[in-house]
DNA sequence: TACTAATATATGCTTATCCGTATATAAAGA
DNA sequence: TCTTTATATACGGATAAGCATATATTAGTA
């Protein structure tokens, strides 16, 4: 993990925004980050796979769900990164939205949310 | 600052090599940056002033000779980022050569360096 | 097997970004 | 004013990256 890999993948506010959810929340899958975000579905999952080849962030698939978590391998110093960033931006727009509209995303809006 | 202004800023290795040393050197000419890295005179201030634009650096000059520093309004969230991601580069390559190469930039390669 | 739901990927287009080379600009000194 | 030095910027080219839309792929169920 070379420092710029990391930058260049954080670098897109959505991917951002992505991270920052997953930091705060350890796993969510693609339909909550979708609906959280109010983005297109193939536009969050393209993201992921950025993220993913970065090895920002891993996947687990169960059944029809995909989860995304950190990447078990990230090393400490990206980590502190990641939290210090959040400690100085989730009181900003668009994070803050984000945090809300996530808890905000109904239950039985995914059957995913169910074994979460 | 929005922090994916700063990850874009810092999501080139030139320009992370570059901020790497002022960070740990508090203070640096173009002409000292340029020989550290090894790279062309506009190539580096390119991208100088990418990260001067960004709020990351800010400039003083000083007759024919242009220092850049830490831009003094960088968010605390901004510079505990480049901190840690120097803690956690520092003995990885480019990094480590940048360093090693900053201090045998001889003195009277530039006599900038001797008001510095 | 067919259908549905969740997710990943392809396509074509537009814009952004980096590069080396050349040169413009700013500052200093004769 | 002219010359030199340090630095900034312009230019043209190549490549990367983001987007919406469409659709392929995977998993589960009837």
């Amino acid at each position: 993990m070379s420092p710029e890999i990391l930058f260049r993948a954080l670098s897109d506010e959505t991917r951002l925004r992505c991270v920052m959810l997953v930091l705060q929340h350890g796993e969510l899958c693609v339909c909550k980050l979708t609906e959280a975000l109010n983005l297109s579905q193939p536009k969050i999952s393209r993201h992921l796979a950025t993220l993913k080849a970065a090895r920002v962030l891993q996947d687990r698939r169960e059944g029809v769900w995909v989860h995304y978590r950190l990447h078990a391998q990230l090393p400490a110093w990206a980590l502190t990164v990641l939290q210090q960033t959040l400690c100085g931006i989730q009181a900003q727009e668009p994070f803050l939205s984000d945090s809300l509209h996530l808890k905000n995303v109904p239950d039985n809006s995914s059957l995913c949310s169910i074994t979460e």
